[in-house]
DNA sequence: TACTAAGCGAGACGGTACGTCATGTCTTGAT
DNA sequence: ATCAAGACATGACGTACCGTCTCGCTTAGTA
């Protein structure tokens, strides 16, 4: 979301930019990321191709806040009706049980991950990311990081209780089982089931060695 | 790799195969992949657009066959003169140190990810199959399971030495520390320092859980 | 002179037309029609080549336009500074002597199709033409024909003042001695010199049947 | 029919010859000239690229063979079945009645020039001829200047039997007629109608001027 | 209330690359 | 040794988008 220099934000036509996004969106979706042209965009919105280079500066870019827009009213949303997504977006459960409490919050990860609606948008944005290192940057700031540091906070609480040894690193250690996951999606490497991210769950607490 | 129908490999220049390798390798190194283009290739290469077209179907294809043609030369190589970049290629060392082996090699992947001859094109390379599914499996089944099959082996034989307690699945297993790994390089959410890859394989052989 | 279906002709750039037109003689004219290239035409002008593929449709419909400017520069000129061209564009002297007018005509006549200026594009177009009925139709209905008619006006006045018989149609008449010249310069079936063109008004003029 | 320098003519293949005789006058008239291509008549006679390429210099080049093969063709017919194309091919009639006889030669040429097989294959090649000077020459030379050779004759013939004037050239005097028609199908200027050309000698043998 | 300056839809523009087609040359196998 | 087959380097084709640049037209906020 790099703004370009002058153009005055106040004039600026919200009707519009929720059209771009919404046409973004629906554009990745049917036709796939490559597909989708900033021009294709501009007419599925109806609005003149001036009004997405005024504001951004690249079909990332436009995608990137789409992606973040469509997130934020997910998470209102689930502020306001707290249901089977509270996870996801409002925090880790604490029920003092660390082994289940990560197996759902994975469990949702993962219905999350393959809910075809998020899915197009966000692979996108993830192959972007892959080449162009600003936006990974920008990504992992505004997207990742603030996911994973619920998982810190979750780890320490758990560090704190007596659960997990007191000399882990929680950011490295909840790599153990969000990456994994993470590769699965991204790279297609595996199945992603609760089968699967149970058994992370189990190897990343207890360790491979024998006890 | 995938093949257009009919024309005669038999007829085929080897030259002009190698040229392409070559030019398409060096231009994305030089300009990254989106900007490197089928044209480009062609005319480093001195070879006729044609002449890609034939035997390829896209400029991922292209890249696919270049880099795992640099992958075997690779392989070849540390065959013949056998040095540093062993355990990448060839094979996973059995010291009877589990810890010790698996640490090793992720040091040597992550000296091969840092690679700057690589980097670009396996960069662009799974960038490219995160949107292009068929390609992710190509890419999966030739490059990335033959690497863990690798780790599989070394972890069945600490099964066997009783330092990996049987229940464990080595498939999964490998995960704890590869796929960490990964991440931080395809999404930068965080640097690879050796000193981390070995924390990662402490945590994953020992787990998080006080003993 | 066809026009594609929708673009806002008032948006049109004029400089980009007058470029089109004079990189379109001008390669026609160096290099011959059939080695002069859209791209070719684009490049020369500064143009980008959709700007050629908007307003025409085919490289002969850019050539007849580009002719037509330079024939309708040319009889604005001749009409400011009234001259050796008169004839040729602003009409056919009627002296009362129709032999020696229209051996005048002539003779100005096969002066302009051996201006090299003129020769490369009309043979070109004339080429096309052949080949292109549609084009042709055009062709004659914008070039051609406005000229013959100045001589069926001229042989008509003729036929007042009793110099030509009444009987006689003119449009018939006037390819005795036009055609000819047509033919000879398109087909290059003999030489286009003032005394051929002189020979031929006198045959046509008073038969060829002893009287 | 411009000859490449050196392959054995002796131990050329008759079959293809005619092959890529059929296939290059069947695909002109089917397609036009200008979507006729080498590879393609390669292909419809069954016959390498090489082959072609081998004897001829350019498409034009095989077509006017082609041409001339068939014209060939209907003369040895015509030879052996007098019948109405004997003086398109055969000659000129001479009856004694100079205006009778022309008028009958020139509705066998307008019945020839319309024969829609002979209409395809004989534009094309008067198209290329008129930008492209060399087979203007071949093609006037072998084909045209005979047929107007017997015009020649014929009108010498009636100027030693009294019906032209003796200062007439009657290689000048017969464009008057044959002209016109010329130009009529070479650049659908008018119709070409049996009225039309029987207007034509009389207007070219009696002259327009009052007697 | 009118003026003015921005954002806006529209889309022409100079470009680049696309993927296809045909050119004319060259090589290979078979007949 | 000639032919068919077709791979090759070359280069133009016509199309799709790029990102920039006018155009008139709303549409505020200021005069």
């Amino acid at each position: 979301m790099v703004k370009k220099p002058t153009p005055d934000a106040s004039r600026r036509s919200e009707k519009s930019r929720r059209a771009i996004y919404e046409a973004a969106l629906a554009l990745v979706a049917e036709n796939g990321y490559p597909r989708t042209t900033i021009e294709g965009i501009a007419a599925r919105a109806g609005v003149g191709k001036q009004t997405i280079y005024r504001w951004w500066t690249s079909k990332a870019d436009v995608l990137l806040d789409a992606f973040l827009d469509l997130a934020e009213q997910g998470a209102r949303q689930s502020g306001e009706e707290p249901g089977e997504a509270a996870e996801v977006h409002g925090g880790i459960p604490d029920t003092g049980d660390l082994a289940a409490d990560l197996k759902a919050v994975l469990r949702a990860t993962v219905d999350g991950l393959l809910d075809p609606k998020f899915e197009a948008p966000s692979r996108a944005l993830a192959a972007e990311g892959l080449v162009n290192e600003q936006l990974s940057r920008e990504l992992v700031a505004r997207l990742l990081e603030p996911q994973l540091q619920l998982y810190v906070h979750r780890l320490r609480s758990a560090q704190e209780s007596g659960a997990v040894r007191p000399d882990i690193d929680p950011r490295i250690a909840l790599e153990l089982f969000v990456s994994p996951v993470a590769q699965r999606w991204l790279q297609h490497t595996g199945p992603l089931t609760y089968a699967y991210t149970d058994t992370l769950v189990d190897y990343a607490l207890y360790g491979l060695a024998p006890r």
